[in-house]
RNA sequence: GGUCUGGUAGUUCAGUUGGUUAGAAUACCUGCCUGUCACGCAGGGGGGCGCGGGUUCGAGUCCCGUCCAUUCCGCCA
């Protein structure tokens, strides 16, 4: 036996017992006559201690040698502490070690194991699995194992069956890059990965099942971001006999459950916006709505003096930063470089100083005078002290970047509050979308997504104007999840493979399977898929996922502890009939 | 594909307008220490600055290229 206890759970009730702890060598602070040695596991540390004069002479000097993170199985007595700790929950006692057993030493590690390590990002995902001892990583994988319990939970109860569908499956065009896994019994051929269950979970509704959950991996060949992994975890869902409503309030219900038993928050009702109304207001179909700042749209009151640079622009729109008149002329400086970045794009931006005595500065004062500059605030909800801050030129991607730059400008005014939670449902999504090259319309969503029934006459006539029952879980500024009511009807399927420039025969070929199952009773049925990984750093108040998942890839998609992805073999090349054929 | 920032002891970083032998903290090693708990004190070893070119009397410092990491844009139905 290696412990009876762990190092997390002994206090002073145990004191005189005998106990048995394994654990890792967090620390030993020899004191010449006195050798303390913190042991350390996941529920804990407890300090030991080596006396000279109670101790065993040998025990002693294996101690004082022990390297950090060192394996180690000690039997002792619990003792009171002549000092205690407060600050640890085994602060009152001390186990007196009688013997000592090094279960396996370690090399000096890369990096201290502590919750401020002094290791960099690249040292700890190398050697993940020392990063993992420390408490935050652990903490947070501990944290997402309840989050994930709770869903299970929550949705068991409601009637869901957790349904495990296939990871090697059929390539398709539509959406994402997808994974390619090739096949050594059929030869040329290849499996791809899910970029998720969606047909396969729709075949479940068509299959009875009624009411699926699964909480499973998903895969995309794109690149990453902060916020992105090629493979992450959805909890993926799906209901039949459902109409938007009830899939709304059933996953409200699941987001409420676990705000309140994950956080402590209680959220009554979450607000709910149509996409075109959160692209007005916020610029953005996942906007942050625990502040203000909303868009106030200036081409009325801006466009009808010599300012040749908005009179020419489809859309003048600014927002009104509170107190942003404090700014210095360098830091308004600052922001307009920001903004001017490639990664935003915008030309310029012009700005609105309000003063405290009502009056206005701005950089269009050769343009506007006092009482134009009125109307921008009032238009913009600026009040003395804010700085207006306006963008112009064409709709969409002057949207997206006052939409950046109010997110920048919160992060600095320190508006986003992780402990602060605003869930927003965005709702009545477009459809399709159109490729601006090509004319192309493509599946705002997936092109299984069902048109509104009273728009389903524009499906061909119009087709941009076509909305969707379709919805967005926002939280935050962040999408955590995302859904729909689904096509169960042939002949309406059939009408959007065609719209989305499917022949008959590749709509046949990819997705016959599917409209083949909705001519054998298949129900009406929608549903939804939450990011797993975006919804617990969420809760956990942090930003990047790649502090939920237990081996990370980096940023050009590489897991750098185990190195791959690698070469394979020229055997297992020769057995999978491929050849590699690089350009350069 | 583009872009921001960075690459200097095991690690995290500092290194002035280019100028002797490249620093700090921490980790590591040795010794001391009668109650430590981020223990303390004294001492020690350890890098030639991602890589390749160039400018210069002289390059972590400037220039060009390249690689790696990271941020964001494109992309992500």
């Amino acid at each position: 036996m290696y412990r009876d206890h762990t190092c997390g759970e002994l206090n002073a009730a145990h004191i005189g017992n005998e106990v048995k702890l394994s654990g890792w060598v967090q620390k030993v602070r020899d004191k010449g006559f006195l050798c303390w040695v913190d042991l350390r596991d996941r529920y804990g540390i407890t300090q030991l201690i080596f006396d000279a004069d109670r101790s065993d002479a040998t025990i002693v000097e294996t101690a004082k040698n022990l390297g950090r993170e060192s394996v180690i199985s000690i039997s002792g007595t619990v003792l009171k502490r002549d000092a205690a700790n407060p600050k640890m929950a085994t602060g009152e006692i001390e186990i007196l070690v009688s013997k000592l057993e090094v279960l396996n030493p370690s090399k000096t590690p890369p990096f201290t194991i502590e919750d401020e390590s002094d290791g960099g990002d690249d040292l700890r995902a190398k050697y993940r699995y020392l990063d993992i001892r420390r408490r935050p990583v652990r903490n947070n994988l501990i944290f997402r194992h309840r989050v994930s319990m709770e869903v299970r939970n929550y949705l068991s109860k409601a009637g869901f069956i957790d349904v495990e569908t296939p990871y090697l499956i059929k390539s398709t065009p539509e959406g994402a890059r997808d994974f390619v896994v090739p096949s050594r019994m059929n030869e040329g051929q290849f499996y791809a990965l899910p970029q998720s269950p969606q047909t396969f979970k729709q075949l479940l509704m068509v299959g009875g099942m009624d009411r699926y959950f699964q909480i499973v991996k998903c895969f995309r060949d794109e690149d990453l971001r902060a916020d992105r992994q090629p493979e992450f975890t959805q909890i993926d869902c799906e209901m039949a006999f459902v109409e938007q409503e009830d899939i709304l309030s059933t996953f409200e219900g699941l987001t409420r459950h676990l705000l309140k038993e994950i956080k402590g928050v209680e959220i009554d009702k979450f607000p709910r916006m149509p996409y075109e109304e959160a692209m007005k207001r916020y610029g953005n179909d996942k906007p942050d709505i625990r502040f203000g700042m909303e868009f106030g749209e200036l081409n009325e009151v801006a466009q009808h003096k010599d300012f040749n640079v908005f009179n020419t622009a489809e859309l003048v729109v600014g927002i009104a930063v509170p107190g942003g008149n404090a700014y210095t002329r360098k830091e308004i400086d600052k922001l307009i470089d920001w903004v001017r970045r490639p990664q935003v794009g915008a030309k310029g931006m012009v700005y609105v100083r309000c003063n405290e005595d009502g009056s206005f500065k701005s950089s269009v004062d050769k343009f506007y005078d006092g009482e134009d500059l009125q109307k921008w605030a009032e238009v913009t909800g600026a009040k003395a002290g804010d700085l207006i801050c306006v963008l112009s030129g064409d709709a969409n991607s002057t949207r997206a970047q006052l939409s950046a730059l109010r997110m920048e400008l919160a992060e600095q005014l320190g508006l986003r509050n992780p402990d602060e939670f605003a869930p927003l449902w965005v709702v009545d999504f477009p459809l399709l979308e159109q490729d601006e090259e090509t004319g192309h319309w493509h599946a705002m969503h997936h092109p299984f997504t069902a048109p509104k029934p009273e728009e389903m006459d524009l499906l061909e006539s119009n087709p941009g104007a076509v909305h969707a029952n379709a919805y967005d879980l926002v939280l935050n500024g962040n999408e955590i999840g995302g859904g729909s009511i689904r096509i169960h009807d042939r002949g309406v399927q059939e009408r959007m493979f065609k719209l989305l420039g499917f022949t008959e025969e590749e709509a046949k070929a990819q997705f016959g399977f599917l409209m083949d199952a909705f001519q054998y009773g298949a129900p009406p049925h929608g549903g939804i898929a939450f990011g797993l990984d975006r919804l617990v750093t969420i809760l956990g108040g942090q930003e990047s996922i790649r502090d939920f998942i237990a081996f990370p890839k980096n940023n050009a998609g590489r897991d750098v502890m185990i190195d791959a992805p690698a070469s394979l073999s020229e055997d297992q090349l020769d057995e999978l009939n491929l050849r590699i054929n690089l350009q350069n």
